[in-house]
DNA sequence: CAATCTACTTGCATTTTACAAGTAGATTGG
DNA sequence: CCAATCTACTTGTAAAATGCAAGTAGATTG
């Protein structure tokens, strides 16, 4: 065999091996734009107000690709513009994500999260999740 | 007034700020260790096969103090250790890391998860999660 | 009271991140 | 049609975080 796939797991527990893919400052700030505020376009994900430098953004986008949580395709109408999308695998996340607002709505005395929008998830959550991810298909 | 307190924050936004404090392979290892796998002693934490180094998790455990995620107190049976247990701001991160679980444990396949504890996060979340909070008490 | 245990700290090399600038192909305006 | 602009990047470099090895200080054990 040519030789091993260098493997940059730490263990076999399922949290370690979502820290791996996603442990980070800024990969989850992608996943949540395109959750959560309807970006598409590289352009989007550098204009967030968080303010993500280029080669780190270019450089999640990639691992993103790698691990099958995104991909990307032309903008048919616009030949030099990309859209981002998130696959099956990206849209898992969701509930994970709704779970950190939830945290971070709680223990944030200046959160900038809706207030309707926090009553709707703990009220339903299910609905929720399937509203979002109708939206994105 | 002094000097405004350095305000890392990138945002108000609640993925943002959970991020500010959680983003990173390591912290929530050790809030894991402690949710699921009973560590409480510096040690303990060390020794788990991921392999932390001592000088991040000195690092760790004293950015979950100061966030108030975390606290420690001298173990009474032995005067050299501490007894590192989570507050109730750091158990109510126990929702996101069942999210964070399930999914790991969805699309890993090599995971390590149980599958009777899958199953029983999928089936009763909300009995689990007060089974745990109440083991930790 | 010496060896060991426990929870760290320190120093340094390597890796990752942040910031600024540059580039290449597609599109738009005159 | 062609110069300016738009879009999605790449490159270079300084600063910061991480990883690894070694050392330390107080409590405990034999």
């Amino acid at each position: 065999m040519p030789h091993p796939a260098k493997d940059c797991r730490r263990s076999d527990c399922p949290v370690s091996f979502t820290l791996d893919l996603l442990g980070d400052k800024w990969t989850l700030l992608v996943v949540r734009d395109i959750l959560f505020k309807d970006k598409k376009f590289y352009g989007d994900f550098l204009s967030s107000e968080e303010g993500i430098a280029t080669n780190i953004l270019a450089d999640r986008l990639e691992k993103l690709d790698q691990t099958g949580i995104l991909t990307w395709e032309k903008d048919p109408n616009h030949g030099s513009k990309y859209i981002y999308h998130l696959t099956e695998k990206g849209l898992d996340l969701l509930p994970m994500l709704l779970e950190m607002i939830l945290w971070g709505a709680k223990h944030d005395p200046q959160t900038a999260a809706p207030r309707k929008f926090i009553q709707a998830v703990k009220k339903n959550r299910e609905g929720v999740i399937r509203e979002i991810r109708e939206k994105l298909r």
